[in-house]
DNA sequence: CGATGTGTTGAGCAAAATCAATGGGTGTGG
DNA sequence: CCACACCCATTGATTTTGCTCAACACATCG
């Protein structure tokens, strides 16, 4: 059941077996939220780490006159709270965007596991690495690319971060966002988010199944992006 | 000569005496560069840690029709790449802004120390995680606020960061990029900055003083930019 | 004193936002 | 089983913000 998330941390670290036996037998609480459910409120002194194991989920922050940005999209596998082992107050929100599966460990067990077991600290330290590196790529994104461009990188790096833990993602993958949501991710609106859905179908990137779009095309969605998966640092040991 | 870097670290760490002894002496070598030269090279692997004693530098990436976006600023008693303790190869460049002192620590002393002190390793982790939330409050700067907004903010940020570290700052705050770079900040043009520059003034916030430019009025930079600290994690413990 | 890099300004343009209306699924409750 | 409500997607018309292009000014430095 854990095994998404240690598949997750063996994505970019290396762990023992002995290092995964630990981590699995964490004692844990299993939790089941709706899309929109609150996981974490920005302020929140949060004593506990939710592990993602199905579903999706993101974080988001707010400007005063009611705009909001979703800063980080988290997949299956994901540790979602792995800041609040060192720092006070939540910076952010975090909430689920569809049905989510969450295993929630109490802080101090996983603290007690970091200070024990450096492989396992340094894993921690490497999530949040590269956390913050898709963050940097997402203002690259954000501030350079147009919209087509923008939307095509995002949906490059959905693809390739589902296809990381996911198992028998064998056809195309399914875009679970909505078009405000896809918006409030890109810094664009719902309107042109939709204008430009429309175009990457047009160009045969994307298709259509009633209202669900799916990845048609991956390697259309990679030269439009100019995608390159440096920044995911996904070779196993960082 | 550390000082200002333990400073930094103290702004968000508690640190001991002694702790801060251990750092202050590893071994290091000074360093002093020009403008634009860099410090580290996306794809480069660095086998060094500078930290930032003067001036200022940034971290920036490209998109692959020149475009660049810079994604982070650092100021003096920043650390300038822990990052390289537990990732292999950089994902990004950094560079000088202006001419800046680094004293460069080989990063196997480094790791010593942060394995042997653990308050140390988590002062390390806790700048990671400010940086990370810095980043995605640009996110957010970038992708929900207008230029003025988004200038406005950039600059308390800045003006709130080098009054955290540097000492006798008690005049207005000179701004030290040029308007290309503070357009490669914001995701604009340098045109359009110029235009959101002169509002500024306009309206108080700012102040010429030949080609050279000051923080006139923080309250108004505030104002306009709706501007709140949090974000910063800068009581000191986290 | 000329070269260069940066700042400034104007005119026109393009990308994306806004406003507004419509349509289509889905799910719920009568 | 149908009707309604709601959410989301879609489309068109119009406006706005910021970009592009181009010229020029100014300061600094060799």
């Amino acid at each position: 059941m854990f095994d998404i998330f240690l598949r997750k941390l063996r994505s970019h670290s290396m762990l023992t077996t002995e290092d995964q036996r630990l981590l699995a037998s964490l004692p844990h609480q299993m939790r089941r939220l709706s899309p929109n459910d609150y996981i974490l409120r920005e302020g929140d002194q949060a004593t506990q780490c939710p592990i993602l194991l199905s579903g999706i989920a993101f974080r988001q922050k707010h400007v005063a006159d009611g705009g909001r940005q979703i800063v980080s999209v988290k997949l299956p596998g994901d540790p979602l709270d792995f800041q609040s082992l060192y720092l006070a107050t939540a910076d952010h929100s975090l909430q689920a965007l569809t049905a989510v599966d969450l295993a929630v460990l109490p802080l101090a067990a996983l603290e007690q596991l970091v200070a024990a077991r450096s492989n396992i600290a340094r894993s921690v330290l490497v999530d949040i690495l590269v956390e913050a590196s898709i963050g940097r790529e997402w203002q690259l994104n954000i501030g350079r690319r147009n919209a087509l461009e923008r939307l095509a990188h995002f949906l490059c790096e959905f693809d390739y971060r589902m296809r990381l833990t996911v198992r028998g993602l064998d056809e195309a993958i399914e875009i679970p966002m909505t078009q405000e949501q896809l918006a409030d991710l890109l810094g664009l609106t719902p309107v042109h988010i939709n204008r430009t859905v429309k175009t990457l179908v047009e160009r045969g990137a994307l298709s259509r199944h009633g209202r669900r779009v799916r990845i048609a095309d991956i390697a259309c969605l990679h030269r439009i992006a100019g995608f390159s998966p440096r920044y995911l640092h996904s070779g196993a040991g960082g």
